[in-house]
DNA sequence: ACAGTATCGTCAGAGAGGCTGACCATCGTC
DNA sequence: GACGATGGTCAGCCTCTCTGACGATACTGT
């Protein structure tokens, strides 16, 4: 472990660091109310909404733990369910007013931090590193 | 999210599918009583004994749950408790015949794992990646 | 030497996250 | 229309993680 990290570890430090930021930054904008299981749930919400099942296969929990966190969601006003026109058994999970206000705070840290990492790595090296992550997502991610 | 995901969450993937594997691989060898949370401390249990203190601020848990999990590894054989010698308050976390195998097979399944990844980037992209994902821990992780 | 402070670790209590199993409603198909 | 598959919920349980309080040892300055 203290000598040389594998390539997972390796990508394990910016997925915290950058989690980590973004949290932090949803806390101190008055979204400080989330969790990361909740924002993990939350991030994979669509802007057309998504259906309960896909959100847990994506964020790899069991669908019951999925419908605990949409629940809490739901109650803190970031999200709410409507019936999926296409299918009477299921719920289109979609953000509310409140949800949206979250995900523009999200994303503007997200572009910040990366506009960090760019900085420290340079131009060149951040467009083969995401060449590279996106061409490794294909062996690693079993969602698309 | 259903766009161009960030780095952060680029990087999350080969880092769950390496975990996933390692502890699947375990479980098959038999170390089926170890729980992600007890791998990602065991993973930091240095060679020559590390502090409770230190495993977690490395794991980023507060040092009571860093004790509940030790606690739960030392139970199961993987690891034992040894006074500190230099620090009368301190003690070590050393692994024991157990741990030591436990730790064979994930460093066995880990070189598999980048194995295959390098046969998907090819080499010279996965050198790259491996330097870019080091330099971007200079800024990432808080331990070195 | 000793008073004060910092650090290492533990105990106790509480809450959140996550799982398995069972179940109902609806869909799709034969 | 019967039947297996799928979307989702309910109930119960266990693990993980935190906050707060505490004792013991180390370090620092006078």
């Amino acid at each position: 472990m203290t000598a040389e990290p594998n390539l997972g570890l390796l990508c394990f430090f910016p997925y915290r660091a950058l989690e980590g930021r973004v949290l932090a930054a949803l806390a101190e904008a008055g979204f400080d109310d989330l969790t990361v299981a909740q924002g993990r749930i939350a991030a994979r919400v669509g802007e057309s909404g998504t259906r309960l099942t896909e959100l847990a296969e994506q964020a790899q929990v069991t669908k019951q733990t999925a419908g605990f966190l949409v629940d809490q969601l739901e109650r803190a006003g970031y999200v709410h369910r409507v019936p999926d026109p296409t299918d009477g058994r299921a719920r289109l999970v979609c953000f509310g007013e409140r949800g949206r206000a979250a995900v523009a705070v999200a994303r503007r840290v997200e572009a910040e931090v990366e506009a960090e990492w760019t900085a420290h790595l340079g131009e060149e090296t951040t467009r083969a590193l995401r060449e590279a992550l996106t061409r490794l997502r294909e062996v690693t991610d079993p969602w698309r």
